[in-house]
RNA sequence: CGGGGUGUAGCGCAGUCUGGUAGCGCGCCAGCUUUGGGAGCUGGAUGUCGAAGGUUCGAAUCCUUUCGCCCCGACCA
């Protein structure tokens, strides 16, 4: 038994993530400015205009990517009938422990029959417009993308992870064959796969969940896992296949080329503000916040150093003309001019908020023509020529961009291990620890859920075709049983 | 929901055991001096002590109830 540590912190610094990684992962946000715990709210957060900006720039890519892929944007009730909700078995059994319902509305109660959840996800109810809305063929592929909020009574939050309100995009997509849709739930897989490691930098293993993992209601759940820097596993995505379920349940026919009516074929996908969570617990370290720079709201930050109005007088200049060039090379750049504050002070502020690059630009740079500029990440300063700065500087984010995907890259690798032996299995995972090990698994639910009992270690996913290791036979790492491939297994978020 | 913590100024905390009317550091405001890695001095502002009830002449402190947050379980994006 973890007994809470007190971890003496002096205002406005980080816990050590070795230290306490939950405690550390709290000051990140925090001193990040990122969010907060409302507190009024149980279970919700605050996310603050530095974190929403981060939310807006994934939202951004990510929208661009779904209208590449021939997605639209629609927006459906926050209030669902309840009534939706029982409709599909597995789907009810799912959710109903995390639904909140709206009893009373207008100062009366509202009848049974009448009362309504807030959404915890949307199936039902586009469930309920598809089918008003394909008549035939012709009407599919219908191919939706909802950004919404949704609740879910969660009985333990953590800011950004799991939060009982949170922010995502759903997908939902109708097809005419189960063949169509199954090459949507791929096609939008790789859409978060790609998301995650060219904007993120944050590598995942695309794979399949197992029965017990999968959501409620569809046939397969297929998955993007991320490694976090306690060797935890994050879901970071999800793509399903939700077969005929929902069709059967809300009755969504469409009559086919050949003239039957057969019931559509669905998928639904989605990423939430829980990537942000991921994104902090990827790259960030004891000194705050670190972002990729493709998501970072401001990329660059100026310091100007001048104490003395002279001084200003030739310093400002060149700032000013330095950021207008930056800006013209599409680099979000801030200046940091305000008075009163010691460049120091600001060089510790902008760190633990993310900001990839700093320039220090002063008398002597100016008289040098050399600005003095430190990445995020390392720890020397690198004189950089003022008047070709701005040229370099794209190419210099690409660079750390790539730095910070190839470091979560080395450090998975470094935390990712083969285990054979239950003995081995159960050191790897002693203690609180984790790492991403690839174990044979006779695939029955029954060893799944033994294995989660004894150990807290469960199978984040079967991994697709090239994620993991070539597919061997083998024996199952806690029964024995035979085992044709070897599937991911850790503790996760 | 169980176990363990915790709630006092924006942030981090002391004060609670042993009741006497609230303090420290940082931050904030003003002024001066400063300014290339968290500035110094002087002066100043800020609290319904999580909430509600009770005991008491008197409650941050004792009692009861309640709410939030954190950690560990049970459940989940």
């Amino acid at each position: 038994m973890a007994v809470l540590r007190r971890v003496t912190m002096e205002s406005g610094k980080i816990t050590k993530q070795s230290e306490d990684f939950p405690s550390w992962y709290q000051d990140v946000v925090r001193e990040g400015d990122l969010a907060e715990v409302a507190k009024i709210v149980k279970g919700c957060m605050v996310i603050k205009p530095h974190g929403y900006a981060i939310w807006e720039k994934i939202q951004a890519d990510l929208d661009r990517r779904f209208k590449e892929t021939g997605h639209k944007n629609a927006y459906f009730p926050l209030l669902i009938p309840m009534s939706f909700i029982n409709k599909e078995a597995e789907h009810v059994e799912g959710f109903a422990p995390e639904i909140a319902v709206v009893t009373h509305a207008g100062g009366k109660e509202l009848p049974k029959d009448e009362q309504y959840c807030i959404r915890p996800t949307s199936e039902t109810i586009i469930g309920h417009f598809f089918s008003k809305w394909i008549d035939s063929y012709r009407d599919l592929p219908m191919l939706i993308n909802q950004w919404a909020n949704v609740m879910r009574w969660e009985m333990h939050t953590r800011m950004f992870l799991r939060t009982t309100e949170f922010l995502w995009q759903e997908g939902h997509t109708a097809h005419a064959s189960h063949q169509e849709a199954k090459e949507e739930v791929t096609r939008m897989l790789n859409v978060y796969g790609d998301f995650a490691e060219q904007v993120m930098a944050m590598p995942v293993i695309r794979g399949i969940k197992t029965d017990s993992e999968k959501f409620a209601g569809a046939l397969q759940t297929q998955c993007i896992e991320a490694m976090m820097r306690d060797g935890k596993a994050l879901q970071a995505g999800t793509s399903h296949d939700l077969g005929q379920n929902f069709g059967k349940a809300f009755d969504v026919k469409f009559q086919s080329a050949e003239g039957r009516e057969e019931f559509v074929w669905q998928t639904s996908w989605g990423v939430s503000t829980r990537l942000i969570g991921g994104l902090i617990m990827s790259h960030s370290d004891d000194s705050g916040l670190i972002l990729p720079p493709k998501l970072a709201p401001i990329q660059a930050v100026i310091v100007p150093i001048a104490r003395k109005d002279a001084e200003k007088e030739t310093v400002l200049p060149v700032v000013d003309k330095l950021a207008a060039d930056l800006k013209a090379k599409g680099i979000a750049v801030k200046v940091d001019d305000r008075e009163g504050k010691r460049p120091g002070e600001k060089y510790y502020e902008w760190e633990r908020k993310g900001v990839p690059i700093r320039i220090e630009l002063g008398p002597r740079d100016v008289a040098s023509g050399e600005a003095m500029t430190k990445l995020r990440v390392s720890d020397d300063k690198v004189k950089m020529k003022i008047d070709t700065l701005a040229d370099e500087m794209p190419g210099v984010l690409d660079g750390f961009q790539q730095f910070l995907l190839n470091r979560a890259l080395r450090f998975r690798e470094e935390n990712t291990v083969t285990v054979d032996t239950w003995d081995e299995f159960k050191d790897v995972f002693s203690e609180g620890a984790s790492k991403f090990a690839w174990c044979h698994w006779d695939g029955t639910r029954e060893t799944e859920a033994r294995i989660k009992e004894e150990t807290k270690v469960t199978i984040r996913c079967i991994p697709l075709s090239g994620q993991g290791p070539a597919p061997e036979e083998g024996k199952c790492i806690k029964t024995g049983n035979p085992s044709k491939q070897r599937v991911l297994m850790a503790k996760s978020y």
